[in-house]
DNA sequence: CCCTATGGTGAACGCCGTGTAGTAAATCAA
DNA sequence: TTGATTTACTACACGGCGTTCACCATAGGG
């Protein structure tokens, strides 16, 4: 890597953390250019060097933070014995729920709407570690299978994306195709609670979000017979 | 009302009735008071007479479309049965999505974040709704008390908002405490799984979401005992 | 040592929300 | 009917935004 690779690299990381910074303080919409070169002794239009547009370094941000949150929840899962199905998707969910309490404009960036009509394209590191959030819980429910307390319907393996089946059905063999409907609902009931909480939907409600939290979460482990 | 006022609540109706369709085609961030002036042949500071400011106009288009979303919700729940608990989980719950699809930038705006570091104000009109929501979970719950399968830990009446406790107590007097932390729990599993599939997370991994939202509901009814 | 590719500037364009001063018309009081 | 006042609205200005573009200084490689 060339000198003037290393200062670009430098400089495209300095951008982001100072968006990251932005973006903590004030929420998504706080990411601006000229923020952003104004703190760095820039122009505006100096950071189209580094991104074609705003959305690009949205989307590059977008990938990073869902990156930390997704190794937060690794790192939590890995933490509890694989012999604890159980335990490990309670420290899933418990490292998700406090990830996003401690990042909520990340939180917001990833699972909120950051870009009017704003999609993803198909190659950007967001939808990478997505799809590494999904395989993390699939390989939960998959520690779980067969699972014992869950009404179950019959899927077939084309309900489903080919990559993610093709995926799957290499890492976690034992899995049927409702083992992947299961994920999706697990990421549902994972999601449901943490996003009304950080969106301040349950504010005023109960005193303890917490409380009622891991409460829907030890269901969800009873209802797998775990 | 005097001619005055008729006009000047038809005028009100008409900056919200646009507000609503930039909303629809181009997301929350469409509503820009210039736009809608535009379209009504008007100047952008006319609005500030009928609101204080671009929030407050959001605030009211929440109250609206948030009531709306209720209201739907409400009726396909009492077109089912009251002896059919479970049915009317099931209706309120597929209205709720059948919404949301129908009406996603709606949704975005209700359960989004339409203003970086808005706070809804205590007494506004989608505040009200929210609790119109949430009293109506908390019906779907307190029919099929006492609940059949789901971990409950106990609860103290003192967890939960003292107004939300009142209201509970008062329409529904035999739902003890932990009704109200499964109502919060019955709202986070129908949401989770809306929320994703309306903000893209599950774009190409299930080709039809719909199956996986019913069964996961059929799985709430059933942990239920219904 | 020169040439060029590169990272940067600064001004411009057209959006945006938001104030303020002024105007014309509608309403009300006499 | 006439005069006073309230009200709806315009015109303009301010600062902020993303984005583009012509231009410049300089660091790197031959």
């Amino acid at each position: 890597m060339s000198r003037r690779e290393r200062l670009r690299a430098q400089t495209s990381d300095e951008i982001k953390a100072i968006a990251l910074k932005l973006m903590a303080e004030g929420g998504p919409d706080a990411i601006s250019l000229r923020a952003i070169a104004r703190e760095m002794g820039m122009t505006a239009g100096a950071i189209y060097s580094y991104f074609a547009t705003r959305d690009d370094l949205v989307t590059t941000l977008i990938g990073d933070v869902y990156t930390s949150l997704v190794e937060a929840a690794e790192a939590a899962r890995d933490a509890v014995s694989e012999s604890d199905a159980g335990g490990r998707i309670m420290a899933w969910a418990q490292a998700v729920r406090e990830w996003a309490l401690a990042n909520p404009e990340g939180f917001r960036l990833i699972y909120g709407d950051p870009v009017p009509g704003y999609q993803a394209p198909e190659d950007s590191p967001g939808i990478a570690a997505g799809v590494r959030a999904c395989a993390g819980i699939t390989g939960l429910v998959a520690a779980a299978w067969p699972v014992a307390g869950v009404v179950l319907r019959d899927y077939d393996w084309r309900d489903f994306d080919a990559g993610l089946v093709a995926h799957t059905r290499e890492e976690f063999p034992d899995l049927p195709p409702a083992g992947l409907a299961l994920t999706m609902r697990v990421w549902g009931r994972m999601h449901g609670l943490v996003a009304l909480e950080i969106y301040g939907h349950l504010r005023g409600l109960a005193h303890d979000p917490a409380t009622v939290y891991r409460d829907e979460m030890r269901d969800l482990i009873a209802s797998l017979g775990l």
